[in-house]
DNA sequence: CCACCTATCTGAACGGCGTCAAGATCAATC
DNA sequence: GATTGATCTTGACGCCGTTCAGATAGGTGG
């Protein structure tokens, strides 16, 4: 049937196979979920036969590492977005944290992936490791601008710890239809993350410095 | 090799499989995890034919069903415990919130299949439905006869999501090994947890009133 | 221009998985 | 003691991840 996103120019023997793969797999992803994102399903939306991903993967996890890869930019440019938006430093946290859950929200499947793929292989996610500009560091930069020299190393470690926590915790929540009506009422989604959010410290609008 | 994990007296033809089922299950998530957790497995792991599961269980999700149960039983146990054993009010929510981040230390594989078998059908997990004593509505209890009966419905049912979530994203982050260092830095895990959870509003010591 | 080399891809196979249908087995009931 | 119905086994199906021998074809040196 189709085998790429677009009908790009095809450089070499049968294709860049790596990146069709990759795109393969966001496809079924978004289409038909986790569940059903199979190596061998991949190959056949890529249109190539089971064992050809072996040439460019070393297994089906490294498949997923380069899948979970563009999700954590996809978020990272997602939170970079909110902070340059800010309109102040009291609603920075906040205006992160939301953009956060929304990605998560518009994205269900590779959010998954981007967490299942790191636990397999007991590391951190990509987007939580140290990295200079991990989304992880974004937030950890971001409490040490708001809260000013005077707070210790290790509370800014943990808010940031904190602030994580609350938000993954609340992105897997959120995918629970069991709280449509308390968000209907709340006045829709956003307002529904926000309320939550604020019930959680950091994340209260106009207490920069309550770290 | 081995049946079952105690020698009962087996009242039926080959035995009262359902148990032994859930039992051999939970004994393969303990030693191997939840990857290794098949239905073939299990059944391996009970003597019994891989066909064998199927006259007690629809198919594989009602058996984590099962087991899942069991495990929600054990963590509602865990928090009432905790609960009680608080000193005073304005502990309450940390000492539940760290019991239920403990148990999931404890039982990860466990922690994980509570939470995976219902996603598949995307159900509440049986802790979370406002059933009468879920654990869910433990907290939300905790909740209401912490605040006083000034604070609007709305807010303590935004607030029980909150800590749900801020505990579950630290239950699901505390399993990275890369918070190690940090972890001795603080004194250990329980000082790691509190200190994350010190971070997040309504766990704070000695501020009860504070949703 | 040709022959080789090497990366790339295919085809077929292996064992393991979830699931099902048909038949064997056995406790309980009449 | 024969019948019944629940329970378990056997064998099969299609899908999965993975491997390996062989086909293919782009790039390179002669």
């Amino acid at each position: 049937m189709r085998e790429a996103a677009a009908a790009e120019p095809r450089p070499y023997h049968h294709g860049d196979l790596r990146r069709a793969l990759v795109e393969a797999a966001r496809r079924i992803l978004e289409s038909e979920g986790p569940t059903a994102l199979s190596l061998r399903a991949v190959a056949r939306e890529a249109g190539v036969s089971p064992a050809a991903p072996y040439h460019h993967f070393k297994d089906k996890g490294e498949l997923l590492d380069a899948v979970a890869h563009v999700g954590w930019d996809m978020l990272g440019e997602s939170m970079t977005g909110a902070k340059q938006r800010a309109a102040d430093l009291g609603s920075l946290m906040t205006e992160i944290g939301v953009s956060y859950v929304q990605f998560s929200q518009q994205h269900p499947a590779l959010y998954r992936v981007m967490y299942d793929c790191s636990r397999d292989k007991d590391e951190l996610p990509e987007g939580m490791q140290d990295n200079e500009d991990s989304a992880y560091c974004l937030v950890r930069e971001t409490f040490r601008k708001v809260a000013g020299p005077e707070v210790p190393i290790v509370d800014i470690e943990l808010a940031t710890i904190a602030a994580w926590c609350a938000a993954h915790g609340l992105a897997e929540m959120s995918t629970f239809k069991q709280f449509d009506s308390l968000k209907i009422g709340l006045g829709g989604e956003e307002a529904f993350l926000r309320g939550v959010l604020g019930h959680l410290g950091m994340f209260q609008a106009g207490k920069p410095a309550r770290i």
